[in-house]
DNA sequence: GTCTATATAAGGATAGAC
DNA sequence: GTCTATCCTTATATAGAC
């Protein structure tokens, strides 16, 4: 053996310190001198690893999408009622939302990309899984509710809080409990679930049956 | 009279031209000589009107703002039940969010500026009215749901889907009419009002008193 | 694999003529 | 108010030495 082994390729670790930069400031935003900085290589070093920026960019989300692949699958998909699983799949993407922001905004820049071709892909590797996770509880739920629009809504309850929780702040009502992910699961599991039914006169703080109910 | 009375100061065609470059391409994908261009103007005259880019920018989006005002005070907001309003508001609202592609993509570049200060600023010109009109309605509801949260579910209820309606286009359970404002607007009301309940056995497809129903 | 040096282009901003 | 011309900086990308 000579010396030690390379814990990793340096072309991964490339990737793994871009994410950040790209996550915080998107495509236009960073340079090819922010990232071999961040790293502490020269620029020309990238270009033997990536043949441009665009590649480099896209396996950058790639990447990130990888190792949040693990957190996601630590989410239970499987089992249970519908309900249930919808209820742990809240819970557990609140959480991943919460814990790695990175993977939220590079979701963020991938929906707002103005390069059509390079959104679908990218979409293709990241919110596509999201959304068949979703799908696939949603159809067994026997909803009145268009499956599609549903999944969307799900998925937007959870994602739109965390996206705009830097304005949030500071808007009324605020208070910095509202951004812990278990306060945001269970709120979307109860505005899912219970609605804006209890605490009205007509049906009272009645659960309806076979429903799970977060709070209390 | 001196020949035709300018229709516009040229400032406002600067601002007026600048809001498409702005929504698509964001403040790090757009040049002051794409702007320039776009009016007909050579990069330099643009500094007589603006002191920087960034000015020009926040002065666009303040722009923008006021443009989508007058389509937002046509939204009805003081009469009627809270019910009615929300109703009325998300109907509204979906609208705007389908009319004004323009509008909906500044407000993503707002949510996820990395510059801070910037970020809040613009914030305040445009989130903060959006947020208030439904935070007067959720107050009245008398949800036990968080107010705060509540809001900012509506809210994302709305413009989440419009936001990623290139991405959903290629996902399961996509049909172009659901695209459609009035068809997004029906399904939130829905989904706020009827949520999960009707279809399932128990409560079968009864409708909760007091509430409105927009579908059938 | 990484460097220095550099080609080439694009971008923000200013000076001064008109 | 707008132009031409230009300065200076930043950016992507390549060439060739090591």
């Amino acid at each position: 053996m000579t010396a030690v082994i390379p814990r990793k390729k340096k072309r991964d670790r490339i990737l793994e310190s871009s994410v950040p930069l790209f996550a915080l400031r998107g495509y236009h935003g960073v340079s090819m001198r922010d990232i071999a900085a961040a790293i502490g290589l020269s620029p020309a070093a990238l270009y033997y690893h990536f043949p441009d920026k665009e590649q480099l960019y896209i396996e950058v989300v790639a990447h990130a999408v990888r190792e949040s692949a693990a957190m996601r699958k630590g989410i239970p998909n499987g089992l249970g009622s519908p309900w249930g699983r919808l209820e742990a799949f809240v819970a557990g993407y609140a959480r991943l939302a919460a814990t790695d922001r990175n993977f939220l905004r590079l979701l963020q820049w991938i929906f707002i990309d103005g390069d059509a071709e390079r959104q679908q892909k990218l979409a293709e590797y990241v919110f596509r899984d999201l959304f068949l996770d979703v799908w696939g509880i949603v159809c067994e739920l026997d909803s009145r509710l268009d499956p599609h629009m549903l999944v969307i809504s799900i998925i937007g309850l959870v994602l739109f809080p965390c996206q705009t929780s830097s304005i949030n702040r500071f808007m009324p009502g605020y208070r910095p409990q509202l951004e812990n992910p278990e306060e945001l699961a269970r709120h979307v599991i109860d505005l899912l679930f219970g609605c804006l039914d209890a605490g009205k006169g007509a049906t009272g703080s009645q659960n309806v049956a076979g429903k799970p109910l977060l709070n209390g």
